[in-house]
DNA sequence: AATCGAAGGATTGTTGAACAATCTGTGGAT
DNA sequence: ATCCACAGATTGTTCAACAATCCTTCGATT
């Protein structure tokens, strides 16, 4: 029934091809082209750019343009603090029936995206799976940090160009998550999740090539 | 250096009368004259209004306007939820002794300020301890999600109107956690925070005269 | 009198053009 | 080879215009 504005258009449009991996970090988005291509004003490319920068998608140099983000080293320790913050939270907070079930759909996702061995499906499958994670803590504030957080780290994946392996590792750690979970112990599964989001990060650093602080 | 743009003293300026009171929830900003006002475009006030949107301080209504935010009930917990995740993780993480004593910074900065008198440097001295305990984690986005989150309630405070016992009422908790993160035992100061925040939800749910769903 | 609907005014959403400010890169002078 | 000036391109910002939408008022109808 609401009709998204022609601005919220455009930050789609960009946001679709940012998760698509057509725009690669660090390549400059110029606004008369894009203008051009989507056949908006500069004012609304404007806006749109706007928007992609408060979600740290998107990178503002002043009177030089904007940029693909791009995660340094010390983005991806940021981003999973970030991410131990609110997914741990969220998980003691144990959530409804209706939650759980969310996750454990997610699980089953992945499963299937692995036997079909297609990589693409297993990393949204995983996504989903965080974003269940967030979801039972009910909080609109939260869903929506979490989302820019799932935005941000798709965009690393493009860059790292993360082989399957990658992904299939941590199934059997999801199912017992899930697991954890379902059988009422939130704490339990929390503290799998920290250990789980621990080793995820080192893996991610270590893709980088990034000489990691034992913190 | 940097000089900020047009578009973002705009932001400023508007976020400085947001927290000063000056503009009130559910008030509603009008382009036009914003801009005649502050000597600017409609369209850099247009920019501004993106900012502060996705600051959650200001509700755009498509073809409406832009409304100075207004908590309702949902969203004080909501908030609440946020803090607990984001605060209580980063007390946890412990924090570099100069940390620790930006904590304790903010607790003297307190009560010096309930000695004077004085509610309004009170309150801020509150938001600097919390803000403080958040910047133990070392982490930008963390930092970030939290100035947005203090941003909020400001803008809630001014709603309430609180009175000075309001504040005072924490001085001593506030003493307690900062002893106890002090004395090396984060998880207890954590602990402490965490009952804390819960209490202050509940004080704050029934200042804003809202049957509290007992959870 | 109350309800409904249609004009009118005001504000937002978007465009297009224009210009100053700033950055980038090229080429020449030392 | 280094430095400086200059030209080109892009951003930052303004202005003016117009369509779309909303709110209000006024009038007509029941």
């Amino acid at each position: 029934m609401a009709v998204p504005s022609v601005a919220e258009r455009v930050a789609d449009e960009l946001r679709l091809q940012l998760a698509e991996g057509a725009l690669l970090p660090g390549a400059r988005l110029t606004e008369s082209t894009i203008a051009e291509n989507l056949g908006v004003s500069r004012n609304t490319v404007r806006e749109a750019f706007a928007e992609l920068a408060s979600e740290r998608l998107v990178v503002r140099h002043p009177n030089r343009g904007v940029f693909v983000a791009s995660l340094e080293a010390g983005d991806v320790h940021d981003v999973y603090t970030v991410r131990r913050a609110i997914e741990v939270s969220a998980m003691r907070a144990g959530g409804s029936p209706e939650d759980v079930a969310a996750v454990r759909a997610a699980v089953e996702e992945g499963k299937r995206a692995a036997a079909a061995g297609d990589h693409e499906a297993l990393g949204t499958a995983n996504q989903h799976f965080h974003g269940a994670i967030v979801a039972m803590a009910g909080s609109p504030r939260l869903n929506a940090i979490m989302g820019q957080v799932l935005a941000e780290m798709r965009l690393f994946f493009h860059k790292a160009t993360v082989d399957a392996q990658f992904y299939q590792h941590y199934l059997p750690e999801n199912e017992a998550i899930c697991l954890a979970l379902e059988s009422g112990k939130p704490d339990r599964a929390a503290d799998l999740l920290l250990a789980y989001l621990d080793r995820s990060e080192d893996n991610l650093s270590e893709v980088h090539g990034d000489a990691a602080d034992a913190e």
